[in-house]
DNA sequence: CCCCCTATATATAAATC
DNA sequence: TGATTTATATATAGGGG
């Protein structure tokens, strides 16, 4: 009944940056609460889907944290194959694979492969479109954009369909690849299907733009 | 005002017991969600907190998925206090690979993972930059452009670019080839100690799919 | 299996004790 | 470091394609 005579108690929740905390009070903090989240949800995942986890966390200050269902080592060692698992013995070269680290691997590599080849098949998909649709430009329109962002444009459209195209290209040869990052920052989505682009010519580029994402 | 005419399109969330999901499809589709969350919150938690850490889960399938930053090699043997492994040669993610084949794999996964990422990443960008224009313009639309389109666009774009070259009269010295095209960039890089004080992002990693890609 | 959507259950950033 | 409270940000169960 009575209005709110004091203000709120609380903003609330409110976003953060994904970045190191600088304040290391505020910082330990949400380490505390959020490893006892994570420790929660594995039990929850562990429960409701029967599995073995094991976690193991190191605070900055190296103090270990750990979690395990039905415990640390046994899951550890079964994953690094101490405890030996008939079922899986690869071998190349005559050698024994490691087991579960080695499979595993086969199927992330399998997996980016598929993510890959649906993300090509959308490149193609647009631009089939890019092909087939005869749109026409008023001066209007294009008078509306300042030299800048139409060359952005231009040149965003022209890397991403040269990237399918690259890819494609790659793809048929069999690429070789080298490289050694292997950090997969997950997006939350995919962006919606932005994939286009092409021409294989690429002239000059007056304004200052921060083309950083051009050099791939 | 007027009465929702249509049914509800989802009763929204609903609250489950705590105990092994009884339906198979049911626990495997949870268990794909939940797992992601659970490493997507790991991931946070290692660049929020500057953390190390490693998760290792098996399905009741017998699969294995691992999340590690940087790696779960490297957290295990901290916890257990070892130097390298003694009977464990090779490393999913980082160091020292044995086996020509297996480092073939690995390396093939990093490409293919680059790739993706770089895709991504543009797919971001493109849309970043729609949405900073002052002009709106929907994907839909830009994707109607056709090449020869995109061609007059430049042309029209230059032609402006030149004319306020001649209004603004000065400089133009600044006029360079800004576009290249990426041929397989082989970092050596060796992620060994990462010095967490300065934690970008973090490794991560996992995904089923059963496929025999490569007869091993 | 993957993606999307909706409606709700949960996790938590902040502030305070 | 904990335990609470408040107001929000996120995670997800269910269901469809």
């Amino acid at each position: 009944m009575a209005p709110p005579q004091g203000r709120k108690k609380s903003q609330g929740r409110k976003k953060i940056e994904m970045k190191l905390i600088a304040d290391e009070n505020a910082r330990t903090v949400t380490f505390s609460k959020r490893r006892a989240g994570l420790f929660k949800k594995a039990t929850e995942l562990s429960i409701l889907c029967g599995t073995q986890i094991a976690i193991i966390i190191f605070s900055l200050g190296g103090r270990a944290y750990s979690f395990g269902h039905p415990n640390v080592e046994s899951v550890v060692n079964r994953f690094f194959n101490r405890n030996p698992v008939p079922n899986l013995q690869d071998s190349v070269h005559g050698m024994k694979l490691h087991s579960a680290m080695v499979n595993q691997l086969k199927e992330q590599y399998d997996q980016k492969n598929k993510e890959l080849e649906a993300k090509k098949r959308k490149g193609k998909e647009i631009e089939a479109v890019l092909e087939s649709s005869p749109v026409h430009i008023s001066e209007e329109r294009l008078n509306q954009f300042n030299m800048h962002q139409l060359e952005q444009l231009k040149q965003k459209m022209e890397k991403l369909r040269d990237d399918v195209r690259r890819m494609v290209a790659a793809q048929k040869a069999g690429l070789v690849g080298t490289s050694k990052s292997m950090n997969v920052v997950k997006a939350r989505s995919v962006p919606k299907g932005v994939d286009l682009a092409n021409v294989e010519r690429n002239g000059r580029d007056a304004s200052p733009i921060p083309v950083d994402w051009l050099k791939l």
